[in-house]
DNA sequence: AGCTACATTAAGACTATTTCTTAAGCTTGT
DNA sequence: ACAAGCTTAAGAAATAGTCTTAATGTAGCT
């Protein structure tokens, strides 16, 4: 756990091995998956980690997993003295940013069956090595009704 | 509208006045609004004009509207030139993440209600001067159904 | 002023999607 | 071998949201 709920999120986080779920918790208790973070990829809060103010979310490996962290102030200090810095976490947000996009865009016009097939599409590596439960929680779905979605597509 | 689903996204957008909606259009030819651009907010379909393949979305004025528009070459060659504009856009990008990031939490753990009061306490400004027709978009639900909502909220 | 187009409200019937509940069988790590 | 959690199952139930129709309101256009 890299992150909770109440508490600044003080790293931005490079996932070197291993795989890591962002979520949030709502009222009744349940959890959101918000995203996972695989090897190569990073993740982080940047709304706590830029604002300084709590979080709202939690950060979680899923598997046995090894990590690089940089602190806010230091990537303040590569921001300041190395352009390059700049260039590649535009970059890097960017992509984030566009995959968000899509996803909502996603969740507007599709129901769960087609939201599951499209994220096995493009998340093919990454569905086989969650669990059922955590791509319900992605998918904003409980664990029964994606199983009688998987059943029903294996009908087909 | 200054892109067109079907066309790629040649411009980042800056408004100067008035306001733009990027949505797009799913199989029943329903609209959905992914977000709003007024003043001094920047608007494009990144993947499209980072890729400079064929975007899925429309974006169009739904007020009288001026802006300034810099091409993909144009941007790339002041990325390459000058850092601060590395600095700027990836700041820009990290502030819609962010807000996109929220939203899509709020999609997840709120009924229409909720994220209807949502947007009225964050984008107040924005909300007095949208049709609920836009508004109803950017929530996924009927501007009827909006209605009704808005009615329950008077009741209370 | 008047017209047109569109936005808003209304309200009831309807329904698709998804949850809830309970339970049994299956995996996996220790 | 055991415990814990994951997966499938399946029917009942809930509910949020749509659809439909219609009347009313509003704002720009000529």
């Amino acid at each position: 756990m890299i992150l909770q709920e109440g508490f600044v999120c003080k790293h931005y986080t490079f996932v070197e091995k291993g795989c890591f779920k962002m979520y949030g918790i709502d009222e009744k208790g349940t959890e959101h998956n918000l995203g996972f973070a695989a090897e190569n990829d990073w993740v982080a809060d940047l709304g706590s980690f830029y604002s300084g103010k709590p979080s709202k979310l939690f950060i979680e490996a899923i598997e046995p997993s090894t990590i690089l962290q940089i602190e806010h102030q230091d990537l303040l200090y590569l921001y300041v003295n190395s352009p390059k810095f700049d260039r590649n976490f535009r970059v890097i947000v960017e992509e984030k940013f566009i995959e968000l996009q899509n996803r909502l865009l996603q969740n507007f016009s599709s129901n769960a069956e087609q939201r599951y097939l499209d994220f096995l599409a493009q998340y093919a590596a990454l569905a086989s090595r969650l669990p059922n439960t955590q791509i319900a929680s992605y998918l904003g779905i409980t664990p029964e009704f994606l199983s009688k979605i998987r059943k029903n597509i294996s009908l087909k």
